[in-house]
DNA sequence: CACGCGTATTGACGTCTGTCAACATAGACG
DNA sequence: CGTCTATGTTGACAGACGTCAATACGCGTG
């Protein structure tokens, strides 16, 4: 059975506590690759951090000095990732973090601290 | 005072509890950055994971079908970043995974699970 | 000192990525 | 139905990135 990103990184072991297998990591790299950018940083900490853990696609772009499409091709490489989900309400489009894929992505880079 | 990228991530709120400053979000991505390639997380949870959290080059090399030179490369890009410490010793190079490092990130990403 | 071995650096190459301008799509509303 | 507003798509381009071959460095050992 094939996992995407999210799925197999809530199976891996802590980095400290096993190795992760290549095709763990070829599996779980792209998820960090998608945060590995300032802009989806902060989009996803805006969206995570927002009132209801959602944001409407208006209220993220204002805080850049991004054009529009950037900021809507931001977001779709977290929506496609796994890390954003999309719904659209009427003329406006809401993000909402998936708070538990980054959880787990926490308990994958560090194992909890006792 | 500027801050190291492992400095930041150890200063900053949770992603879901506050968005990002720009400048915490351009320290922090180069972190993530380093770790979002699947070599280089093979890389990190083989040291991390191994006898005493720390591992010598030599051990490093073999379980990837690539050159020395490239693993030689990323190995310094977590070095620098801050990632991994270097010592030398006599004629063997060891590295070691700053956990705390990994530790703080991971709280950055997840809110710890209550 | 010279050699050998472990590791790092350099230079080159193809590929991936972030960005924008221009355009497309899709609902809401008159 | 046409227009306006919010958002997404396409195509193009410069810069960053992963990789390797070739080479350099540094330290034990004979």
């Amino acid at each position: 059975m094939v996992l995407s990103p999210v799925e197999t990184v809530a199976c891996c072991s802590p980095l400290s506590r096993q190795p992760l297998t290549k095709q763990q990591a070829d599996q779980v790299a792209p998820l960090l690759k998608a945060l590995a950018d300032p802009v989806r940083l902060r989009l996803m900490s805006l969206i995570a951090s927002h009132e209801g853990g959602e944001a409407c696609v208006c209220d993220l772009a204002d805080p850049f000095e991004l054009s529009q499409p950037t900021i809507s091709h931001h977001l779709k490489v977290l929506h496609e990732i796994g890390l954003l989900d999309r719904e659209k309400r009427g003329v406006w489009v809401y993000y909402r973090a998936r708070t538990e894929a980054l959880t787990n992505l926490a308990a994958l880079i560090g194992t909890p601290v006792g």
